[in-house]
DNA sequence: CGATAGATCGGCT
DNA sequence: GCCGATCTATCGC
């Protein structure tokens, strides 16, 4: 007989991507994600899509920066920022994607630690900059299947308080609510105004 | 702790 | 030429 061992959650499938980005980004609020074995649980996110004008895909015109997010669902979106950090997104239906804006460092820890040069796991992966770096994402992944490895993409067990507000550092469309976090989670890039759902 | 400046460069107008 | 879906260090209170 085996121990009675907790089964990690399933992976996601292909239809879960296929939804708009918001309804995605509130559901990976407590699912799990990896890179390479490297990654933790999700905490927070934003959406974007194509009626959006803080998004990459406004009025949906497709240049060599956004093909990827005008792509399939269920693949990674990678661009750089600011010259100096990459971002992550998860690309969902018709152009929309989700921003993976800060995760609870669960695996890989000490590796992530290495590529960021910090010991602090607080803000490990508190931030899309940070985040990338700890688990080695690049331009390199600009593209690249999330129902694959190196990634996994597992569903979130149970369930969890989920609280709304607006996005960091845009200057377009601002006040959308379209920033979903862990409700309390001390790994949040920010704190949330106290208005949880 | 909040505000701010500087780093740094690809994408787009 | 301008402007970022950021981060860090540093300054002021």
């Amino acid at each position: 007989m085996d121990a009675a061992v907790p089964a990690l959650p399933p992976l996601v499938s292909r239809a879960f991507f296929a939804r708009d980005a918001d309804r995605v980004a509130r559901a990976l609020i407590g699912a799990g994600m990896s890179f390479g074995g490297a990654g933790g649980r999700i905490v927070e996110t934003e959406s974007y899509d194509p009626g959006d004008p803080a998004s990459h895909t406004f009025g949906r015109r497709l240049t060599p920066r956004n093909k990827t997010m005008f792509g399939p669902p269920g693949h990674a979106y990678v661009y750089l920022s600011y010259g100096l950090h990459w971002c992550l997104n998860f690309v969902c239906a018709d152009g929309s994607a989700v921003l993976i804006r800060a995760l609870e460092p669960t695996s890989g820890i000490e590796r992530m630690r290495k590529r960021r040069g910090s010991e602090e796991l607080k803000t490990l992966c508190a931030g899309p900059g940070r985040l990338c770096q700890a688990l080695g994402i690049t331009g390199a992944q600009d593209g690249a299947s999330l129902l694959a490895k190196p990634f996994a993409v597992r569903e979130r067990a149970g369930r969890v308080a989920i609280c709304v507000g607006v996005r960091i550092g845009i200057s377009k469309a601002k006040d959308l609510p379209r920033r979903f976090g862990l409700t309390g989670s001390p790994f949040l890039s920010r704190r949330f105004a106290a208005n949880t759902e």
